[in-house]
RNA sequence: UGCCCUGUAGCUCAAUUGGCAGAGCGCCUGGCUCUGGACCAGGAGGUUCCAGGUUCGAAUCCUGGCGGGGCAACCA
């Protein structure tokens, strides 16, 4: 089901296309983690990319740990990678790699290079070497130690792994260039001298490579064929392909991009997160309101609602932010149909039924499931005198529109009896603290009544219910996009707990590890971290959608708050407008063409083109010319459009010189079509067969146009079919929508496979439809 | 101010490669219902960033402009 919701993005249509070309015999992708912090949901869109493509593909994914910096990586996050990603259901089999192990291999690479004469040991001091790199306007300086010799660079490099060297003291960079306009390729660093345990490999190295020189090489060691990773790793790609061509590596992978996560009202930055946890703002990486795998988990989130969700926002190099709404909405469609109704009331209001007798307590069998889940099976739910409902079920000043429990107003209780509020007991402050309500006799679900409540509301029995723990969360932050001040946008009821909380007592017997529906207020289930606790620990793991019984927070903070009145309930979490589309300016943007050179304007004047047509020309080598000599038997500004939209495109800039016919050839077929005797679409076929081979245009014409459907008659035996076809449309258009005009006649075009003439189509059809409108 | 990526409904994405601008989520209305849920039916919501050009026809091709993101760690 999700595979096909993963419809052919832009990396499955590369895929297609390197497997149908031969390119790639196989999919070989891989997940390649850094060790150093817990995964988290952005992890998750990652990884049910790369093994989900293994799937689909029936090719395979690696898990790589991309463990090549000794100062902050830990076994203790290859084990919590491990496991989340096992609990995500993906299998990598055995192909679980480290960089880390091809240390040797990479330093010999290295070796290679220094060898060629591409990499070469630099013993500036790190402020000089950023010194020199330049600015992204300025090129960068030539490092003193650029033109070492070959054997010398050897003889250091050796010299640094086996340890001769203090940390920081030299590097190894590949020579490329220092002025390059992409600021990656301007001699980057490959090694570094680190005095380092790493946490495998030990002492065994003192040189660590860096992830531009280690990744693309691994990848190729594993002979992925497809290395897919986030954008910010774009200007990153012409160093990944440098680095592979240096060595020659082949068949080699090639690097995609796409868009990282990013979720409204939360973070993605293992670096921020770490901070959290750091400094005890969160209890750890697994705190329910966290944003890891860990925290999904123990909030429980079942990993396929994640796994849908990451299907469907689907795969882009689009830099988005996805609303949270929406990975709720998986989290309860998920659980929807397996957790099972129970009654709870977190903040409870206690009710006396004045005319229940006492000693009577009636046991009701209440059903798991409503009536819309396929479902069986019911449990006992006890009902006496003294009972227990949510407190925000009853309004002494009932706003308009609320459905529930009023003075003298009638509610039912769910899967019990419609009772009626006689009397509000209040203490000192006038807070509610007890209804005296009546029970109606004959009013028990499902039997026949002729009253009407306006809603039904859930309780539990003041007795035997049980009490626990809730809590609940909203949302971590208060800013859609917390930004780089983010702890001054965190939440300060994030968690809110419901001490007094009860619950229906049929829960005793149930598995710890059940998720249930607490009936009107959400999904639930025991905080795995509290599992044996005495007094057992509810956790809320989505509300229900428009939930009446919002997690409120409390007074005090709002004005901290963001929106005041905006209680953060997940669901609500609509991003606040974000200036993304303004285009400002719009009325007096005539004045924001670009100014042009005195040479271009006066080219323009005498070219006679309009700028548009004359700017695509103008510059490029040899084109002008080209443009003169095709102007002498035909119009310069048509020759001018057929050369700026149609031949200098098609040449995807390759060279004017290039082309297998010249300037007169193409300024006949320019006349053909401006003389009509080939219609557009005739034109560009015949364009396309020029580029391709020989021939004059007259004679591929003959051959283009003895297929064409010349014959009017023919011509509108189609048209009449494709009204036909489309009798609806016929009726829409004769009511007015002219604009389906383009339909039709696109239908005839396809219909002929593009060979009707599509102006003579548009007049038959045109007649056509004139004839039946009367 | 250089280079790279990118602009389609409030959000996330489609649009058979130039031929009716759609879906999911969210929102609203109605139906059903003993959950203000779920489900069913319907609706609102678009200058496809802007301006030109080419074309019978442009979200799509061409030119120019504007907006958003990334790149100057001995991080990945």
């Amino acid at each position: 089901m999700a595979r096909q919701a993963a419809a052919a993005d832009f990396i499955r249509s590369i895929i297609d296309q390197d497997l149908a070309s031969g390119m790639a015999e196989r999919v070989i992708v891989r997940f390649p983690p850094e060790p150093n912090g817990f995964p988290h949901i952005g992890h998750a869109k990652s990884s049910t990319l790369n093994f989900g493509l293994a799937a689909e593909y029936k090719g395979r994914c690696h898990l790589r740990f991309d463990d090549t910096n000794p100062a902050t990586e830990d076994q203790r996050y290859v084990d919590a990678i491990k496991r989340d990603l096992q609990w995500m259901g993906f299998d990598w089999g055995e192909h679980e790699y480290y960089a880390s192990d091809y240390f040797e291999t990479l330093f010999r690479w290295a070796c290679k290079l220094i060898l060629k004469g591409l990499a070469y040991v630099d013993d500036s001091p790190e402020e000089v070497i950023r010194g020199m790199r330049g600015t992204v306007t300025t090129p960068g300086k030539k490092s003193p130690y650029r033109n070492r010799a070959p054997e010398e660079n050897l003889e250091l490099f050796e010299a640094m792994r086996a340890g001769a060297f203090a940390d920081g003291s030299r590097v190894l960079r590949a020579k490329i260039d220092m002025a390059h306009p992409n600021m990656k390729m301007r001699d980057p660093l490959m090694y570094r001298i680190r005095h380092a345990t790493h946490y495998r490999q030990g002492d065994a190295w003192c040189i660590y490579p860096f992830y531009d020189w280690a990744h693309g090489q691994s990848d190729a060691i594993e002979g992925v064929t497809h290395s897919i990773c986030t954008l910010e790793f774009s200007t990153n790609r012409v160093l990944y392909d440098w680095y592979l061509d240096a060595l020659e590596i082949a068949p080699r992978p090639y690097q995609y991009e796409f868009a990282r996560l990013n979720l409204a009202y939360t973070i993605t930055s293992k670096r921020k997160l770490l901070h959290l946890v750091r400094e005890g703002i969160v209890d750890g990486w697994d705190d329910p309101r966290m944003p890891t795998l860990a925290g999904l988990r123990r909030r429980g989130v079942r990993p396929q609602a994640i796994k849908t969700f990451c299907n469907s926002i689907g795969t882009t190099k689009v830099d988005s932010t996805s609303d949270s709404g929406l990975l709720e909405h998986c989290i309860r469609d998920d659980l929807n149909h397996r957790a099972p109704r129970i009654l709870c009331v977190q903040d409870p209001l206690p009710i006396t039924l004045t005319n229940w007798p006492e000693d009577r307590t009636e046991i009701i069998s209440a059903p798991y499931w409503p009536h819309d889940v396929p479902r069986d099976g019911v449990r006992p739910v006890p009902f006496s005198r003294e009972l227990l409902i949510e407190r925000s079920d009853f309004s002494e000043k009932p706003p308009k529109g609320f459905r529930r429990l009023t003075p003298g107003g009638i509610v039912r209780l769910r899967h019990a009896y419609i009772i009626r509020c006689n009397h509000v007991e209040k203490d000192e402050t006038g807070k509610a603290v007890r209804l005296h309500c009546e029970w109606i006799e004959g009013t028990r679900s499902g039997s026949k009544t002729t009253l009407k409540p306006k809603g039904t509301i859930h309780w539990v029995e003041a007795k035997q219910s049980l009490p626990v723990i809730v809590r609940a969360y909203n949302r971590l932050f208060n800013q859609s996009v917390p930004g780089e001040e983010f702890l001054e946008a965190l939440n300060p009821s994030s968690l809110i707990e419901y001490k007094d909380a009860r619950i229906e007592p049929s829960i005793a017997d149930d598995p710890r590890e059940q998720r249930y529906q607490f009936t009107r207020l959400g999904f639930y289930w025991r905080d795995p971290e509290h599992i044996n606790s005495d007094l057992p620990v509810f956790i809320c793991i989505v509300t229900l959608r428009q939930a009446i019984h919002d997690h409120p927070e409390p007074a005090q903070v709002a004005s901290k708050v963001e929106k005041p009145d905006g209680v953060a309930r997940p669901h609500d979490a609509q991003l606040e407008h974000q200036s993304k589309t303004a285009t400002p300016a719009k009325n007096n943007s005539k004045s924001k063409q670009r100014s042009l050179t005195a040479d271009e304007e006066q080219w323009l004047k005498e070219s006679g083109l309009s700028a548009a047509t004359g700017l695509a020309i103008y510059g490029v080598p040899a084109a002008s010319e080209f443009l003169e000599a095709a102007s002498e038997h035909v119009s310069r500004v048509s020759v001018g459009n057929w050369m700026a939209n149609q031949l200098l495109p098609a040449l995807k800039g390759a060279p004017l010189s290039s082309l297998p016919f010249g300037p007169s050839e193409f300024a006949e077929l320019v006349q053909l079509a401006d003389s009509g005797k080939a219609s557009t679409h005739e034109a560009r076929a015949v364009l396309k067969l020029m580029l391709a081979s020989e021939g004059s245009p007259t004679k591929l014409l003959a051959g283009v146009q003895s297929s064409t459907v010349g014959d009017s008659e023919i011509l509108s035996d189609i048209v009449g079919n494709v009204l036909s076809d489309h009798e609806d449309r016929v009726d829409a258009y004769l009511a007015g929508k002219t604009g389906l005009l383009g339909f039709f006649v696109g239908q005839v075009m396809r219909r002929t496979n593009g060979k009707a003439d599509p102006r003579q189509t548009k007049a038959l059809i045109e007649e056509e439809l004139a004839g039946r409108a009367t």
